[in-house]
DNA sequence: ATGCCGATGTCCT
DNA sequence: GGACATCGGCATC
């Protein structure tokens, strides 16, 4: 597998990354552990102009400094107290564009992964929503401001690419507090993955 | 299948 | 004090 380099994330369009991080592979290897998912669901986040982001209206505060930093270095939040949510920074520096990923099918190290999230057996809920799969690779908030290029945390790409055909654009979940910004359509998800998130997912 | 609820760090008013 | 890029469990239909 090969390693996504800086100019891939070192772009200006936050949409295009979104899209094309589709399919790629998020690797982890933590304290020996290794741990990967395909990439199926991602949203983007367009930074000082748009109201559904951390950066709205260029706010800079501690937790979301990473996200003026270095394009390809992880934004590790904290939702609600409890989740971590892993976003990649994109664009050049000081332009707080990332992009959330909110979903995985797991390829590598499910046993780690249930022993993390304390199930039993390998189900599509694994993998499925941002906090689950902080949680299945082992993503915490102490790993925020990380380079994705680095051995323990990485991005690669395999050789699989989706076809136009089998990616859907949606609004965003759960940013209804965003106004208008809460219609645009910034969501891309592989339309045929049981582990995208949402409302209806019927098969086991 | 749908809905309510609790958990609870960070940021804002 | 309240809102928030969420999740899982339980109640109810």
């Amino acid at each position: 597998m090969e390693k996504l380099a800086y100019d891939f994330y070192n772009r200006a369009d936050v949409l295009t990354i979104a899209r094309e991080l589709l399919g790629k592979v998020l690797v982890t290897q933590f304290n020996g552990i290794a741990t990967a998912g395909r990439i199926v669901e991602t949203e983007a986040y367009a930074g000082e102009n748009d109201r559904a982001s951390h950066a709205y209206g260029g706010r800079r505060t501690a937790r979301t400094e990473v996200m003026y930093g270095r394009p390809g270095t992880a934004y590790v939040y904290l939702c609600y107290g409890i989740h971590h949510l892993f976003n990649v920074v994109t664009n050049r520096e000081e332009v707080p564009h990332a992009v959330l990923v909110r979903a995985i099918a797991p390829l590598q190290g499910i046993p780690d992964m249930l022993l993390r999230t304390g199930r039993a057996k390998p189900d599509h809920s694994l993998g499925r929503g941002p906090g689950n799969v902080s949680r299945a690779l082992g993503i915490t908030t102490r790993y925020t401001g990380w380079n994705l290029a680095s051995r323990e945390m990485f991005i690669a790409q395999d050789g699989f690419a989706p076809a136009a055909a089998e990616v859907a654009v949606t609004p965003r979940i759960g940013v209804n507090y965003a106004g208008e910004d809460a219609l645009l359509p910034y969501r891309f998800i592989l339309k045929d993955s049981p582990y995208v998130s949402g409302k209806k997912q019927v098969r086991s």
